[in-house]
DNA sequence: GCCTAACCGAGACGGTACGTCACGTCTTTTA
DNA sequence: TAAAAGACGTGACGTACCGTCTCGGTTAGGC
């Protein structure tokens, strides 16, 4: 979690060590900054540093940047892991899709992140970052999800699970990205997951 | 087209009158950075005004900021129609992917202009006018198509046009958002169209 | 006194004459600004023709900038002649001091017009014109008085009327551009010329 | 001399001291410009802090605006003490108007400065910066001299000592306001004190 | 108990861009 | 052709941040 994890000589520390203090006043000066309304573009490292108590070398000694300093933020914010009940492919695909309304790329009631993730967008080095942390594991648990359903009998096996993740996931973003106004009963997980399963299963039978 | 295109008033002209001119060399100026591959956050109005070779009063003259110039930037940058073959809910559909895989929200040829689009989520009021005069026009279609398909036999009645349209257009959005990479065959809007009409049919016969 | 006295071929007017009105109401708008106080530097051409309810282009074509407008205000508003008692060198030299006090380069009143004459010095070409046009005229006055002075047997022969003349204004202009607090009645200009031409008379004789 | 004498306190320095480097670039960079004959209009901030090497920034947490700025140039120009022989007030008289002659108000040589002076007379705070600082004490010293005539006997009683400086100060000024052309042996200390003490001695004596 | 090195808050440093304003010129319509 | 109006390129205004660099002072481990 912390940003010098990556430094693997461990070279015997000299002279006075970082606080850890610096380090989450820094972090949750941010967070406060967010919640308060402040646009992303009015976050300045100047502003931080003021918010946070904080010099504003002691934000460059630890990262290069405004933008490496947001992918910290979002790590921070993010859930650790994700409880599937495993019971079926159905709940398990509820679960997700569900975890995604609440919160992480479709957070509703703090969408100020969302605001930082598609901000992110715009310098690659930085969403490589962020993606490669947060958006690829959950993914991959979602395609593995699927191909739990295909060995158990509930996913037709002629189709690409990649795509079908889009499928399930596309609405979610689509509301998120598209539609921040929306959220009408309609785009319920249950719902979504019942409307596309309809065309997805092994056998096809029709809609009772 | 033009920044002042909602004045309606129309008060005859005193004083020497904009030149078209200036107006089309910012907004080329604009794209020529981005094409040049210059990141968004270092294009500044100044710079702008450089490479145009134009005061930046003449830019200010016309746009209250950045964002709103920005604006004008993709709606020039924008498809004006789209031609849709009328012949079946399926062709249609497939056209309307095809279009946003190729251009607009799913640019892939020219991606720069997707950073634009997802930068200017940030500013709320940004993000509203481009809503209204590009996103939204382009889902009413979308509707509509789902509309007529629901008169003709080709979707069932008991959906929900709004959700299904998210459906339809969802897949793109993830390539679009979270996968930049992936541009697969299996991605061709063929392939989404009937594997997610395979579940969303009147009657619902197998898939051939 | 209109800018455009010295062109001598009186060409046969072409097209519209120009309006004495807008000449006018130029010239009265700068006294404007400057009697509201409305300091120098913030008088620009802009807010003159703002003020005088006129265009840009019709100062521009008849001055060639701001310095070239200010000599014709203070020509406009400089005294046009100055009538000398002529009964003695002494009462001569009391009205032309009581004169530099009341107005011109010591006016108390619309003390506006001295900053206007200050600030020309900094532009050589103003002052030259603005030196040639006013102060020298009144110059030349005062070096006639003393030279008649000096041959009605009132002012000693073996001085330099040109340092004499400095001699009494030089108090003047003191209290003028140094002391603007100063307004005693020991500056009464009788007092100052009693008390020089103490020292200046042919046969020097006590004081009274 | 420094821009920040006033503050007493001398409360702990915080962070990085002002350098005095810069603080010199600065002026200097004035001075420069001034000796190039660049015109006052034309001295603009950026332009002292490009000839300066100095951001603009530097500048302005030194100095509210371009008038305070030269007030301290000025003060960087101006003989810091005067040496007066004190044997007469006569002797004393001619070093005062000698120094007039040759520097300060009246500087010839470098007559770049005069404008500078003449300049801030428009700004009424800046002027009474510089009159407190280098104009009054000048004329304190003047006033001084001439007590200490009349009490030695050099000089009448019954006369104001405000007036009489300002008689031997105002041919001076009408040189330097005037006519900057005027460089004549006439205009002597010398001599100019001693046409004026013709009248101002206590025993009024013819002159020989 | 020192020494040394890196930390800390604070803030100055040379820059760059902001959005506004005035410059002097140019271009329109109207008289 | 002059008139008012106002757009044009240019460039200065004073402010805010950028990322770097001193300051004096603090806080640890190694001697």
């Amino acid at each position: 979690m912390s940003p010098a994890d990556s430094t693997a000589a461990e070279q015997p520390v000299r002279g006075r060590p970082r606080s850890e203090a610096v380090e989450r006043a820094i972090i949750e000066g941010v967070m406060k900054l967010l919640e308060e309304g402040v646009s992303l573009a009015e976050i300045s490292i100047e502003r931080i540093a003021r918010t946070a108590g904080v010099g504003k070398a002691a934000i460059y000694r630890r990262w290069s940047g405004k933008e490496e300093l947001f992918v910290d933020v979002l790590r921070t914010a993010e859930p650790d892991d994700l409880e599937l009940p495993g019971t079926s492919m159905r709940d398990d695909l509820i679960v997700l899709l569900e975890s995604l309304r609440r919160r992480g790329l479709v957070n509703r009631s703090s969408a100020i992140l969302h605001n930082v993730q598609v901000q992110m967008k715009s310098s690659p080095k930085i969403w490589a970052a962020y993606h490669n942390t947060v958006i690829a594991p959950r993914r991959r648990l979602g395609i593995e999800v699927l191909r739990r359903g295909q060995r158990n009998g509930e996913l037709r096996l002629d189709v690409d699970v990649d795509l079908v993740n889009d499928l399930f996931v596309g609405p979610m973003l689509v509301r998120a990205v598209l539609r921040p106004d929306a959220d009408l009963p309609e785009y319920l997980p249950e719902r979504i997951v019942d409307t596309l399963l309809a065309g997805l299963r092994p056998v096809s039978t029709p809609v009772p």
